[in-house]
RNA sequence: UGGGGUGUGGCCAAGCGGUAAGGCAACGGCCUUUGGAGCCGUCAUCCCAGGUUCGAAUCCUGGCGCCCCAGCCA
């Protein structure tokens, strides 16, 4: 589905084709995704992470993945695990080049110091209140700290006793020397290292000075000798900051430096009927709103795949979406497609009735029991053939029958016939109903000559509907999943997330029949119920005694639009 | 005149001075033993106002809208 034309046009590649045309770089191509380990991936990381490495690969170039762990007190290795395991499942190859930013904290050191004996930091003894006090405000200019000409043998002296513990967290930080009156803030003298006496998912307790994003990043990245550093549009405003340690680290650690590496923004992915904020994630598992990270209705990597939703389909619609810098606001309806579009392709077909009514063949030959032949998948024969048992008493969707029929109901009605999907059709004569006047079962005959590919009955039968023998029923649990929010845009939506919360977005049918050949189904297969969506036999799940399906995407349904436009 | 970014159809998004790609959605039709899939068709003058030019979404000027920035988070 990726059309060369298509990715050609994002305005980064264009970029990095036009430096590697200038022999910039020498004319290599290296880039880099650089996740904190602080949570679980998202949609939204899959389009960064896909970006780089698809970017790296189209340019025969190298791709690094590289945790970016300078916040001890943050950063977790349960989240490295769960990243690693998402990337690779998202098919992301960093080769063997898995790195943390934690593994030069000796050469960033080093780096600081050449950067004070250079006269461009310095240590500040100002306390985090006032730091942002003398940073002036969005319109007003900053106000030089009292420590700013410290000499740089003091500076070196007590950077070195930051570095051995001397001082309590908070007392001290070292910062860039640069322009307290910029209209930039992060230009206004930025720290670069602060004291945190916290044991380190890595590095343990080796650290309590530990360097800050903009520090460390741009300087990780000259390291590893990253040409093309990509990160979000709310970076844009540090890219000056990049800029200086990039040329600081070029000049003072020539050394070491493998790339005078460059930072490009981009626009973030958003989708409607999603919240993609670490924050507002955490809110949900941790309000109970879902079951966990993992839930299939959430958008992260972990939930997507209990969903069922496949690498493919989520590539694709990174293909789709594109790259630009604006602000978007992605349709949801633009990812089903990439789900559907995947899995029709290759998901075997079964019917399973999720709102059965019974009907009772009146004509059918008492105890008789044929097996009929249906196709895997429509048009491709390579996929084979199944057979499944027709009797005399089937399961039908209620939805399938309607006693009043309104136009263009192509379906079961009294007096009316549907035909059976790969069977024979069948007239509904007797409406069996409870004594509340509930529909509770149907008396119908079958019609011997309209056997599927083998109909010599010359008539036209419109519907078509699917079932299942009801004395050879499986009965298997479903869930049906739909969008977390019923607002287009929750993120916007203030503080309260049940007042934006879908109370449908799970509902568990439990023992509907299933047509037999689904038991032989592995774990994880991805299957079509027939006129219904895509399920997903869930691996994570513990069985029991039955299967357990979460539905992945449902089917178009035309009728469906039609009904409402009638109603309306 | 604090700094930075951005504005092309309902939603994404190409376009890089030569007369608006593509996808999703929607709508109409064909086809169909999934009202699925598939196929055909319809759907923009480019935030606004000036200007430059034979010619502007593309260049210039001036507006307007929206987003980001005042963590010792990333």
């Amino acid at each position: 589905m990726t059309n060369e034309a298509e990715m050609q046009s994002n305005f980064i590649y264009q970029m990095i084709l036009k430096d590697v045309e200038a022999g910039k770089h020498g004319g290599r191509v290296h880039t880099r995704f650089p996740p904190e380990p602080n949570g679980y991936l998202h949609i939204g990381h899959a389009k960064a992470a896909l970006l780089n490495y698809n970017l790296a690969r189209q340019f025969d170039g190298k791709f690094n993945l590289r945790f970016d762990d300078t916040n001890p007190i943050a950063e977790e290795e349960e989240y490295v695990e769960s990243i690693i395991e998402d990337l690779r499942w998202l098919g992301v190859d960093w080769e063997d080049r898995l790195f943390f930013t934690s593994d030069y904290f000796e050469t960033k050191f080093a780096f600081a110091k050449r950067l004070i004996e250079a006269g461009q930091a310095y240590v500040c003894d100002l306390s985090p209140d006032e730091i942002r006090e003398y940073r002036g405000t969005l319109t007003e200019p900053g106000t030089p700290s009292p420590f700013r000409d410290r000499s740089v043998d003091e500076n070196l002296a007590l950077f070195e006793r930051m570095q051995k513990g001397e001082f309590p967290d908070g007392a001290r930080v070292l910062r860039a020397k640069i322009d307290m009156t910029s209209g930039n803030l992060n230009l206004r003298d930025p720290v670069l290292y602060r004291i945190l006496h916290a044991e380190h998912h890595r590095t343990g307790d080796a650290w309590c000075i530990y360097p800050m994003y903009d520090f460390d990043h741009p300087f990780t990245d000259a390291l590893e000798g990253i040409t093309h550093s990509l990160c979000s549009i709310e970076y844009s405003d540090h890219r000056p900051l990049y800029d200086w340690v990039v040329e600081n680290a070029v000049k003072l650690m020539p050394d070491v430096v493998k790339a005078r590496s460059e930072q490009t923004e981009f626009a973030r992915l958003n989708m409607s009927h999603m919240v993609l904020s670490k924050r507002k994630l955490r809110r949900l598992v941790e309000e109970g709103h879902v079951s966990g990270w993992d839930d299939p209705r959430m958008p992260t990597i972990s939930g997507l795949r209990r969903r069922g939703v496949t690498p493919d389909a989520i590539a694709d619609f990174q293909d789709r979406v594109g790259v630009a810098r604006a602000d978007s606001l992605v349709d949801l309806r633009m990812f089903l497609f990439s789900i559907r579009n995947d899995l029709e392709a290759t998901a075997l077909r079964k019917m399973v009735v999720l709102e059965p009514l019974k009907v009772v063949i009146t004509n059918w030959p008492e105890g008789e029991v044929e097996w009929v032949e249906l196709e895997n998948i429509p048009r491709d024969e390579s996929a084979g053939m199944r057979t499944a048992p027709f009797s005399g008493e089937v399961y039908i969707e209620r939805e399938d029958f309607m006693e009043d029929p309104p136009k263009k109901f192509h379906r079961l009605s009294p007096g009316d016939e549907i035909r059976l999907k790969g069977a024979y059709a069948i007239h509904c004569h007797d409406v069996i109903k409870d004594d509340e006047g509930n529909v509770v079962e149907l008396h119908c005959t079958y019609d011997p000559k309209t056997r599927s590919g083998n109909d010599t009955s010359g008539r036209k039968i419109r519907g078509v509907a699917h079932w299942v023998s009801a004395p050879h029923a499986v009965e298997v649990d479903v869930r049906l999943y739909d969008t977390l929010f019923v607002e287009q845009d929750p993120e916007t939506v203030g503080e309260d997330l049940r007042d934006v919360l879908n109370p449908e977005s799970l509902m568990t049918l439990t023992r509907v029949p299933a047509e037999p050949s689904i038991s032989a189904l592995t774990p994880g297969s991805r299957v079509q119920f027939m006129r219904k969506g895509y399920f997903f036999l869930d691996p994570e799940e513990d069985h029991g005694d039955g299967l357990i399906f979460n539905r992945i995407v449902p089917l178009k349904d035309t009728w469906a639009k039609i009904k409402k436009k009638q109603s309306q």
